[in-house]
DNA sequence: CTTATGTATGTAATATCATAACAGGTCAAG
DNA sequence: CTTGACCTGTTATGATATTACATACATAAG
């Protein structure tokens, strides 16, 4: 296996957009969703464990069925909850992140650092990159804040061209 | 009708939380719909006319269906592309917003300005506020900006309590 | 006036996304 | 070895959205 240097896509995970070495990246944040639910006493099942993988195989997002089939296709069960159960609990554990605009998800880029991502989503090659959003989210609070609205939770995604498709159009 | 100035609503139209008389606020934003289809050749008929209407008698967001079943009262079709297609046109024209987060439709509270807003939506009562995006819109490119990415199009939505409910709680 | 054209509306059928409710299985604590 | 918490599976249904096609209606060209 390559030193974790030597891969941009676990150097700067946000950068979805970059070439990089994806097995390892996928198979480095196996590692650190293991590391992160056995020190929560979450329990990593091997549904949960599998979607994370279905996940993690590319920097996209995913719909709930297109998760589901894939399990399905390993033997899981093949009904809509079993699919929609295993991805609420890796929102919830912060493992992954569902995509608004795209009713979708999208494996986490930053495992267990505390961030509340903005994305950054390629209309052309549907890939998804996470940005930092704590700019953008303190100006939205300074905005609130002048209409006396008290911010719990936000969506920040941008829709554009990543650096690739943008080079061919 | 009182004059506008007396009007929280008219004169900042983000307030949807300040009280207000609304029915004013609502004669205003059709009148100003007219004009502003007509000064672009796009057509407000009867049913984009009526649909923008129901969407202005709250500052909340309504799921298609619910447009839906509020026309067919009125004698429109009660097919879901009759909904979705006057929305969708007054979406194009700058008449209403998506909120993606909802899957619901506000009337905009800035018809005729050039605006890509925020939106604040509270947990409690639903009603739906538009905040400037243009600071938060700034942070977010400057993100994107280090990716190579080319943002085209934003999604800035916070979630939490508005002023009144707030109090409440 | 009539016809051609573009646009809007109506409807049927279907696709896509999501949840409620309940049954059965697993496993660790008591 | 039973209880209780949690996980998985299944059935059924609900909610959101689009495709495809038919019809009507306005306007401008002939």
């Amino acid at each position: 296996m390559p030193n974790p240097h030597d891969c941009p896509g676990c150097a700067a995970p946000d950068l979805a957009f970059a070439a990089h070495d994806h097995s390892h990246c996928a198979h480095d944040a196996i590692q650190r969703a293991e590391a992160l639910t056995a020190a929560t006493g979450a329990r990593l099942t091997p549904v949960r464990r599998r979607v994370l993988e279905i996940l993690l195989e590319e920097h996209k997002a995913l719909g709930a069925y297109d998760v589901l089939a894939r399990l399905a296709q390993d033997g899981f069960g093949n009904q809509p909850p079993v699919a929609y159960r295993a991805l609420e609990f890796l929102v919830d554990q912060g493992l992954a992140h569902r995509i608004q605009r795209l009713n979708a998800f999208t494996a986490c880029a930053h495992m267990g650092e505390v961030h509340a991502p903005a994305f950054l989503i390629c209309r052309t090659c549907h890939t998804v990159a996470e940005a930092a959003a704590t700019p953008a989210r303190a100006a939205l609070e300074v905005e609130a804040a002048k209409a006396g609205f008290q911010v719990e939770r936000t969506t920040i995604e941008a829709l554009g061209l990543c650096p690739a498709c943008r080079t061919q159009a």
